[in-house]
DNA sequence: GCCACTGTTAGCAT
DNA sequence: CATGCTAACAGTGG
């Protein structure tokens, strides 16, 4: 679920719960979610301050003294929550980290249990494959390095902005908003546009996204900030589950179709190509 | 109860 | 190498 602006606001708002506490415990209940070969390392945290939390595409990283860093993806379900040591975790806690001289402990939650932790040096963060291999930030991407990006190569436009090697932090529900804000269809094929339907789509990803953070990301089910609160975009999304409903620019019946496997919303009135 | 569906992506097939 | 499907898991809704 949670793309990058859910991601962006989850990192904003444990800035503001976590910095500069020091580890206390770390409590492993769900010891698959760890990456690392021995679960143990994650042990290496305690007595360690947070200094710092960053986003980079979908994962978050959370630095510490010592030169430790946690990596975190939530993949579909996964939630970071800062809770009250007093309210009891449920069965979807996999890992809880308290602090000295603080009441919250951070717990990482994931109902499926697709998610991951890894514990890494932060000098080798770039070098962990989960973050070598992707694409470039979309909030900081010029032009020229857009276009040379998709240089070469083919298939579903959706498909390439679903591509983490791509542009990084781009799911499927900014996917639809972001080709709808475009004006182009799901289904083009990436090596046929026009150079100026690719600079239309360079300029209109910043702008989703920004809008998207500005409005502490999208609940569609389970997405909850660090502090549990929902988002409110959803409210304004112009066509991801609004099947049947009017296109908020034309007033065409907004279609829901599958694309490379993935549930896909458009106008068909103004995303013909 | 059964089946289809879900916001991600690793791993395998093509 | 690049691109496309599917399964991994648990829960929900029809």
């Amino acid at each position: 679920m949670p793309e990058l602006p859910e991601v962006e606001t989850i990192v904003r708002c444990l800035r503001r719960h976590l910095l500069g506490f020091q580890v206390e415990t770390v409590r492993l209940l769900f010891p698959p979610i760890v990456r690392n070969r021995k679960k143990s390392d994650l042990q290496r945290f305690k007595g360690q301050r947070v200094t710092g939390l960053r986003r980079r595409g979908k994962l978050v990283l959370l630095d510490f003294s010592g030169g430790l860093t946690m990596i975190v993806h939530l993949k579909m379900t996964g939630q970071l929550l800062v809770s009250p040591k007093s309210l009891p975790p449920d069965k979807h806690v996999h890992l809880a980290i308290t602090f000295r001289a603080k009441e919250e402990e951070l717990r990482f939650r994931d109902v499926r249990k697709f998610g991951f932790v890894l514990g890494v040096p932060t000098s080798g963060v770039n070098r962990t494959p989960e973050v070598r291999d992707l694409g470039p930030e979309p909030l900081a991407l010029d032009l020229p390095s857009f276009l040379d990006r998709l240089e070469g190569r083919r298939g579903r436009l959706k498909s390439l902005l679903l591509n983490q090697r791509v542009i990084a932090g781009v799911g499927n529900i900014y996917a639809d908003e972001i080709l709808f804000e475009s004006g182009l269809n799901p289904r083009a094929e990436v090596s046929r546009l026009s150079r100026r339907r690719l600079e239309t789509l360079w300029s209109a990803v910043p702008k989703v996204l920004n809008e998207a953070i500005a409005f502490k990301g999208t609940t569609v089910r389970d997405y909850r900030d660090g502090e549990g609160l929902e988002g409110l975009f959803q409210n304004r999304l112009k066509v991801y589950g609004r099947q049947g409903e009017p296109c908020p620019r034309c007033g065409t019946r907004i279609k829901r179709i599958r694309v490379s496997g993935r549930s896909t919303h458009f106008c068909p009135g103004c995303q013909r190509r």
